[in-house]
DNA sequence: AGCACGCCGACT
DNA sequence: GTCGGCGTGCTC
């Protein structure tokens, strides 16, 4: 007898297609099932979701169509992992079939029943026998913060909120909490994520050194589509203990979740920035929950939402401020710039110091922290800039390859000979990126000699030079060798990165982020300061001569106070107490919908008539509802775009108003419009 | 998202 | 006379 199942296809957030669809099929497959399924003409992955579910109304003439097969060798998806994804759904605005089905590897979308049962079957290529066995038994001397930290994670249920110091051995309590876990439980496995792709392949090597190759597996944007599937494979049947991975990676299936690890979690990066905008932070603490899992969040510098969360007690905060091997954190040093003469790049006291440690055969990084800043093309005659002919943003100047690129939208051309405005030749840069701060240093310091007595080796490091496959590690590799004197770039060289014998670290232009009209500069500020101090002296005996310097015209900033004593405590209560006043996050909860339209009129006019008919919505009147604006970058390859916030006081309420609004937006038309989203806790207002 | 159907410009 | 542009519309 045939049975009715509700089954979730890829479904965009635009489509009309809601909820799950609706087939026949002759087995009465289980929830979570994997099944080939025909959509239009088309035939596309699904996924199993609920048994024999209600009928549509208004769908009663409408023949169901038949499964065409299960991928019956791939065990069905867990129920949590089923609620995690629906909750996600729900949260962030979207559909679940397009979360669940984003959740899962690209591939198993390609493959046909046949094809994976082939892969599945497939041996694991003969175990390679890896260099050294695992150590999983050394066990490691811990300090007694480090141990106190591991302490607290067995006798609590969590959340934990490990504020531990750069350099405090965060990683080693990460590695003994998975370690502890996967000894108690044969079965039990870890999901420990990372910001960013690049802080994959170190934590990779520390993690298969302490438990060996095969069980340990990543999960990242960065790999192939069969890597991924193999990885998810892995995960899904138990095999793989341990996945390391980021964002994405909080949607792994993991049958027998036990222990999440969020490390860095004040690193926006873990915001998704498109289709479904998840938090995988927030998630993660989430699914930690469902699943009864300890949920780890590490920082030096929490976001103030972990943080405000750790004084209230809703996450349990271990704290460990000293740095290993005694090396102190370095003192940090303020440039009054309106001390110095006009146009100072580098300060005479900051180069002075870079000499010094030049003489002595030390290292220096000099960073540039103004996020997405680039050199802008200016005519010097006329009033000309290298607008982009389809954006409302400059282009920026490439010197690598001589051209001209608009950095929302691609468009690259050639730098003009003359200024297209007026004809004059005298056309140059203005502003200064990571590159023409090379330049200048290096004009700087022409004269100097380094502690060899040769000419002052200065090296650059930002998205242009790391571009190609494997630069970043050998440009690493070049200063770890000591084959660099100095360092320049943007503030990817704070990350992680290891530099034992730099001394000096100097941010040369701190202050854009302290007016900035986004309420969470200061906060990534403060972070990012940090990070860059814990760069210097962390070989112990270098430590108490290392320095980190700031470039500032406003050194009285309570900002920097906090930054000199290195105390993140005080800078957190300083700004919640300023976000407290002004009603603002994590003491009001924010949503965004942004429109895109032909015309910006259009794009508004949306948004407009969405926030009209908001007042018939439940909840409504818990909530507060903005004016509509142009987007900061307003058109993006000639689309129009703009957006309203949404705020409530109450989460509950917020969440409330948009589940009920969702069919308001959908229902509202507006002539031109090309689509519109809601991104829930957006990042940046 | 795909993949259709559906009406207006330059070519075998 | 057709091939093909991408503008709406649907998928159980």
């Amino acid at each position: 007898m045939p049975h009715r199942l509700a089954v979730l296809v890829a479904t965009p957030a635009h489509s009309s297609i809601r909820g799950p669809l609706s087939y026949r099929s002759e087995l009465p497959l289980a929830p979570g099932t994997l099944v080939r399924v025909p959509l239009g003409r088309r035939e596309v992955l699904g996924l199993v979701w609920e048994r024999d579910p209600a009928q549509d109304a208004d769908r009663l003439e409408m023949e169901e169509k038949p499964i065409l097969g299960a991928l019956e060798d791939i065990p069905p998806l867990t129920l949590t992992w089923r609620q995690l994804v629906t909750f996600a759904a729900n949260y962030y605005q979207r559909s679940v079939g397009e979360v669940a089905l984003a959740a899962l590897p690209p591939q198993l979308r390609g493959l046909s029943a046949l094809q994976l049962a082939r892969r599945l079957r497939r041996k694991p290529a003969a175990a390679p026998q890896h260099d050294a066995p695992p150590d999983v038994t050394k066990g490691v001397a811990l300090t007694p913060e480090q141990a106190l930290a591991l302490d607290g994670i067995a006798a609590h249920p969590g959340p934990f909120l490990v504020y531990g110091a750069t350099g405090s051995g965060k990683t080693e309590v990460y590695l003994q909490a998975v370690q502890a876990l996967l000894a108690g439980n044969p079965q039990a496995q870890a999901l420990v994520m990372v910001p960013e792709i690049n802080l994959t392949p170190q934590l990779e090597s520390r993690f298969i050194a302490r438990f060996g190759a095969d069980a340990v597996v990543s999960l990242h944007s960065g790999m192939t589509n069969p890597q991924r599937l193999k990885s998810w494979l892995a995960a899904h049947t138990g095999a793989a203990r341990i996945v390391l991975g980021t964002r994405m990676a909080v949607f792994a299936s993991l049958p027998a979740l036990g222990l999440i690890v969020v490390d860095e979690e004040h690193d926006p990066s873990y915001k998704q920035q498109e289709g479904a905008r998840y938090s995988a932070r927030d998630l993660a603490v989430y699914r930690g929950k469902l699943e009864g899992a300890k949920v780890l969040l590490g920082s030096a510098t929490p976001s103030l939402e972990s943080w405000q969360a750790s004084e209230k007690g809703r996450y349990q905060r271990l704290a460990m401020p000293s740095r290993i091997g005694s090396g102190q954190l370095p003192a940090v040093k303020l440039v009054d710039m309106n001390l110095q003469p006009p146009k100072t790049v580098f300060s005479v006291q900051l180069l002075e110091t870079i000499r010094q440690r030049l003489s002595r055969g030390e290292q220096s990084l000099v960073f540039l922290n103004r996020r997405g800043y680039a050199p802008v093309l200016a005519c010097n005659a006329c009033d000309w800039k290298s607008e982009c002919p389809h954006c409302s943003a400059y282009r920026v100047f490439h010197k690598i390859d001589r051209t001209l690129r608009c950095h929302h939208c691609g468009f690259t051309e050639r730098v003009p000979r003359a200024c297209p405005a007026c004809g004059n030749v005298d056309i140059a840069p203005l502003g200064r990126g990571t590159e023409r701060l090379e330049e200048h240093l290096a004009e700087l310091l022409a004269d100097t000699r380094n502690a060899q007595g040769e000419p002052v080796r200065i090296a650059r490091m930002d998205a242009d030079t790391t571009r190609l496959k494997g630069a970043l590690e050998s440009q690493l590799a070049q200063v770890h060798a000591g084959a660099v004197d100095v360092l320049v770039g943007t503030q990817m060289i704070t990350k992680g990165h290891d530099f034992r014998r730099i001394t000096l670290v100097a941010a040369v232009n701190a202050d854009a982020a302290l007016f900035s009209s986004d309420f969470r500069a200061p906060e990534r500020l403060f972070g990012l300061l940090m990070q860059a101090a814990g760069r210097a002296g962390r070989d112990a005996a270098q430590a108490g001569a290392s320095e980190m310097w700031v470039q500032t015209w406003h050194p009285a900033h309570p900002l920097f106070g906090a930054l000199r004593r290195h105390d993140y405590p005080a800078f957190a209560a300083q700004q919640l107490k300023e976000r407290e006043e002004a009603g603002m996050p994590p003491f009001s909860f924010q949503a965004l919908v942004r429109a895109e339209a032909r015309t910006q009129e259009a794009a508004q006019a949306f948004l407009n008539a969405a926030s009209a008919a908001a007042q018939d919505v439940p909840a409504h009147e818990h909530v507060t509802l903005y004016p509509a604006v142009p987007m900061s970058v307003q058109r993006v390859a000639n689309v129009e775009r703009a957006q309203m916030l949404v705020e409530s006081t109450s989460r509950a309420a917020l969440q409330h108003f948009l589940t009920h609004w969702h069919d308001v937006l959908h229902a509202t038309k507006e002539k031109g419009l090309i689509r519109w989203a809601v991104d829930v806790d957006p990042l940046a207002v």
